[in-house]
This record gives structure tokens, sequence and C-alpha cells, in this order.
DNA sequence: TGATTGTTCTTCGTATACACTTTGTCCGGA
DNA sequence: TCCGGACAAAGTGTATACGAAGAACAATCA
């Protein structure tokens, strides 16, 4: 993996800083690095083929971000996501996404509804396919779709936020879940070309109601706790 | 709220970036940095007196927050939010602070509710006093608090950022707003403390709509554009 | 005038040094 | 065996210096 990154690394144009950012988030959703572990600024700098600096800055903002958790003279670690949490993030994103589908439906032009439509199409190919893996980026890439269709960064950005909290604590389970929610995604897509903002907002909170028990569930057996 | 920081920023030993983070953010706030000026890691490292270290961490940081904007290369500049985002802003605050008031109806104790109270009594004073700042002060010391008693973390934190930037776009209109403000605000105790939290919601949507109005009716003469 | 070339400022990343904390280990004594 | 303290190691926190690269701006030349 540490040759991986660094090629890409090399390859872009980016600030380092970013480039390490982004490999981090990813390595920690993804559990390349667990919950609990230790992150030394000596470690990620070698893992990542840079000097300490780029790594510190990514470093407070993955705190900031809540990826890990920063003591002082102490290090970094990456963040465990308590099952208590589970329950407050899920609530905040009803809010939030009901909120996102209502505006969407209220602003989205025929364009917008015609890419979600081909996102609804390429999951229903893909769930044929029982490529999970697959689904479960359509998914991501629908939800995100739709909060930039929303047309407010604020929101956009704070929900995606979250959503990528979700993801990690639950990568597993959501990512078998991914073909029963599709239906409900039609629900939301439908409401939203209707351009009833109501109706957008009740799907949408159908939706993470039906992913929130899902995801508590599967939390049973996850890591929730440590 | 700025003594707080002085006591520990003296007192305590912590890392430099973190005071020059909460330096920095009031300052911006404060408008002693004004949108669009240019913020030089040099310059900031002599005005707070530290090294380019800690203040290149601290500007991370303040970019993920929003307070700052970093053009890769050219350095980072005071964020300026225009007015079109402030009703964006708002429409979010008005969700997240809903749900912090039902929540915050739903678990809080007596001990909260008093506490809220004393808030509430400070408040009627300093109005007497026309002391405005200190009613400003007290304003955002309730926001804060009820969103504590909501024991939602992410919840929390979110609606704490965007507040904290709601502040920062209407420093003065906000202040002028206050007392106005605190009728509602009684209201929205009171419904905290009745434990009903369709009430607690409701009060808390009165409340913001009004401060939205209020807001964007100051907007006009404010800085929004730039 | 307009394009080109320098010059300067600043960021970006690297490297190094060192104080200070925390942590772990080892050793001697009860 | 267990305890406690000395000691060493590891790692962060901060400062500093340096070179490379980019951007902005001024000066120069066709």
């Amino acid at each position: 993996m540490a040759e991986d990154l660094r090629d890409k690394l090399g390859a872009q144009h980016l600030p380092l800083r970013d480039q390490v950012l982004a490999a981090l988030r990813t390595a920690i959703i993804d559990g390349d690095y667990l919950p609990g572990e230790r992150l030394t600024e000596d470690r990620l700098a070698e893992d990542f083929g840079v000097s300490r600096n780029p790594v510190r800055e990514a470093l407070r903002v993955a705190e900031a971000e809540g990826f890990v958790v920063i003591l002082p003279r102490r290090g970094a670690v990456v963040a465990s996501p308590s099952s208590g949490t589970i329950t407050d993030m899920f609530v905040v994103r009803e809010r939030l996404e009901a909120l996102a589908a209502r505006l969407a439906a209220e602003r989205a032009t025929a364009a917008d509804v015609a890419s979600l439509r081909a996102l609804l199409d390429q999951g229903r190919e893909a769930t044929q396919r029982h490529d999970l893996a697959r689904v479960a980026e359509l998914n991501s890439t629908l939800h995100l779709r739709i909060l930039q269709i929303s047309g407010n960064p604020w929101l956009s950005s704070i929900a995606k936020s979250l959503y990528l909290h979700v993801q990690w604590v639950f990568r597993l389970g959501a990512a078998e879940r991914a073909p029963h929610s599709w239906a409900e995604h039609i629900q939301l897509v439908d409401a939203i070309e209707s351009g009833d903002g109501d109706r957008a907002e009740r799907a949408a909170l159908d939706h993470l109601d039906a992913a929130s028990a899902a995801a508590y569930e599967n939390a049973e057996g996850g890591y929730g706790a440590r």
C-alpha cells in the first residue's frame, strides 16, 4: 500500500498535505488503520513518503473532521466511534438529508433529475450483477449528488462529512443493505422529480429510518464498542 | 469569553497551534482581520509571537472550519461570506437548532433548566443596563448551553460551528437585536422545561425565523457582498 | 502597445535540532 | 514477589534554516 500511495502522491500537483489527508481519510474509512491504532508522525511520514510537516497538517484537519483524536504530547490515534454516537449521527443526518431532499425537489432541473435517474439505472444493473461494492459506491454518489443539487454549500459539506463517518462505521453493513435500499432511492428520486418538497422530505426520512435501523442492527456485531 | 481564552492561554500548556487557532478565530469573528484580507504565515507568526509551524497548522484547521480560504501557492485570505450563503446558513441552522431544542426538552434535568433560567435572568439584567455586548454574549452562551444539554456531540459541534459563522457575519446586527430576542428565549426555555419536544422545536423555529429575518434585514447594510 | 523577461515575495516541503512529556524498563530493596 | 524510583527510549512540540516552485508585478524590449 505504501508504494501505491507514493506513486499517487508523486504524480499529482496537489499540495502534499491534501494528498496525505485524503489518503489518511480513505485509509481510516477502509479500515487500513483501525480504530484505536496509534498514528505516530514518523510512521505516517514514512507510509506516505513525505516529511513530518505535511503529515502534521493533515492530522490537524483529520482531527477537526473527527477521524483521529489527538492527545497532547502523546500523539494521534484513530478515533473510535462508540455505538452511542451512532444514533446521534443518524438523528442529525435525518434532519439534514431531509432538508437536502426538500431543497433538491424545489430546485432540481430536468438535467439534475436525469443524472439521478442514470444513477438509479446503473444501480439496478449493478444489483443484478451482484456487484455489491459498485452498488454501495453508486449509493454514495446518489446521496452526494442530491446534496449537490440542493445547492446549499453548508448543508452539502456538513452532510457529506457525516455521510463519510456513517460509511466508516458501517462499511460492511452498508454494502450488504445497499440493494434493499434501492427501492427507497427510487421513491426519493420520484419525489424530487415531482418538485414536491414535502413529499421529498418524507421520502428521505423513510429512507434514513430504514438505513438507521439496518445500521443499528448491524452494529451489534460490528466494532461499535471499544 | 475573552477572559476564558486569556486564562487558558496564560495558565496552561495548550499547544501553541490551538492557541493560535483560537486567537485567529476570534480575531476574524471580531473583525480584527477583515474578509478578503491576506494572511501571510510570516505576518501571523509575528502577530502571535510564534514560529511559522504552529501558524500553518492553525491555518489548515481554520480553512476546514471555513474561516479562511487557502489558495495553493498563494496563501490564505480571510473568507468572505457572501449574502447568498446567509440564507443557506440559516436554513441549516433552523433544522439543527430545532432538533437541539427537542432533544434538550427530552433530556434536560432540573439543574439544566436552572442554569438556563440563570442565563435568562442575567440577560434581563444586562438588557436593563443596556449592556448590549453582555447581552449578546449571554445570547451565545444560552444557545451553546442548549446544544450541550441536547447531549448529541455531533449536533453540538456542527451547530456550534454554524453559530460562530452567523455571529461572524452579523456581529453588529445580532448585538442590536439581542434584547428583542430575549422574549423568544424565555419561550424556548419554558418549552424545554416542559419536556415537550414538539413545543420546544416550534419555539426554536420561531426564534430562528425571527433572527433570520432580522439578520437578513441587517445584511442589506452590512458587509455581505465583497 | 504588447509580449517577454526578471525580480521579489511567499508558500511548500525538507531537514535538523532540541526541550519536554510520556512511557517503558530495569534494578535494588523490603 | 512486589514495589518504587532511576534511567533510557520514544515521540511530540516548537523553532529555524534552506531550497524549489509559483504568482505577482515591474521593467524592458520589439
